[in-house]
DNA sequence: TGTTTATTGCAACAGAATTGCAATATAACG
DNA sequence: CGTTATATTGCAATTCTGTTGCAATAAACA
């Protein structure tokens, strides 16, 4: 979390015409680990500091001005820092420790949507993209022992 | 649905010791329209037939035996027939009208999912994958008036 | 038809998220 | 600056979704 992105932030918030609060900002504050994580998760973190039913309201807010995005990852949503604070990209998740490793490659999976999406006739917005399974460490078809 | 469905569902239950019940016969025919759907119209559909722990208790059930599965649409999660009634498979879902388009081609999908794994030395399991957007009578891009 | 026990339905509970509203803090203005 | 308008907050109460305990019920099977 650089000096930028707390302007950019700001910018944001203000840019659309609302204010910027210490609850606001605090919250944001808290989505700093690259790594998605669960409201559960933000809401233990922001417990003394800022209300719950706050952060509900301003992760709601960044969402829709598209600070942060959703994603999938073990059949539950997490908050993620999007695009200009983390570009968009996706993940294997591991089943046995828990670890996220992110998915550089965007590319391809642009073009199979472009791809299904041409045949369809239908225009792409966003698309959710997540892989489970086992990392290096957990794989449980090695036979260590 | 067919009578063989019928008649597979039958065979998977009773074939895995479980019982062949009123209330678990009922919940799977509410599940017919091959369109994925929310928990919560399952509920409503099995209103005054089926108490709602009852088809708590059967969907996981059936997610357990695969008989259903889950896929993400609209950042909500939908239950959907799978495997021997539907082949798995990933969907186009108009943000406009709510129309909800197959994607048959799985394999792309398998082939990009393997290239990224194999460079992380990552075992996949399960993917999600759904893309969002306009169907053709909702392209907002059209400019028709 | 009787016995066994898996399954159901109900009620009570738990946790996550939402809503109403008065108190407060921000932004804008004189 | 100090004043004002109102967006935002925090708290309490509520709703919603899913879970758990348990006695009544009904499948399965002899
Ligand atoms: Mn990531
Ligand atoms: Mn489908
Ligand atoms: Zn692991
Ligand atoms: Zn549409």
């Amino acid at each position: 979390m650089s000096a930028d992105d707390i302007n950019n932030f700001r910018q944001i918030i203000t840019s659309n015409g609302y204010r910027l609060t210490r609850a606001r900002e605090a919250t944001f504050r808290l989505l700093v680990s690259s790594e998605p994580q669960s409201v559960a998760k933000i809401l233990a973190k922001a417990k003394g500091t800022v209300d719950r039913v706050s952060v509900y309201r301003n992760l709601e807010l960044f969402e829709k001005l598209g600070i942060v995005h959703r994603v999938y990852i073990g059949w539950k949503h997490k908050i993620e820092l999007s695009d200009d604070f983390v570009k968009h990209h996706h993940h294997l998740s591991c089943l046995g420790c828990g670890k996220i490793i992110d998915i550089e490659d965007e590319s391809h999976i642009d073009e199979f949507i472009e791809h299904v999406a041409a045949r369809a006739d239908f225009a792409p917005r966003r698309h959710i993209f997540e892989v489970d399974g086992y990392c290096h460490d957990c794989k449980p078809t090695k036979t260590t022992r």
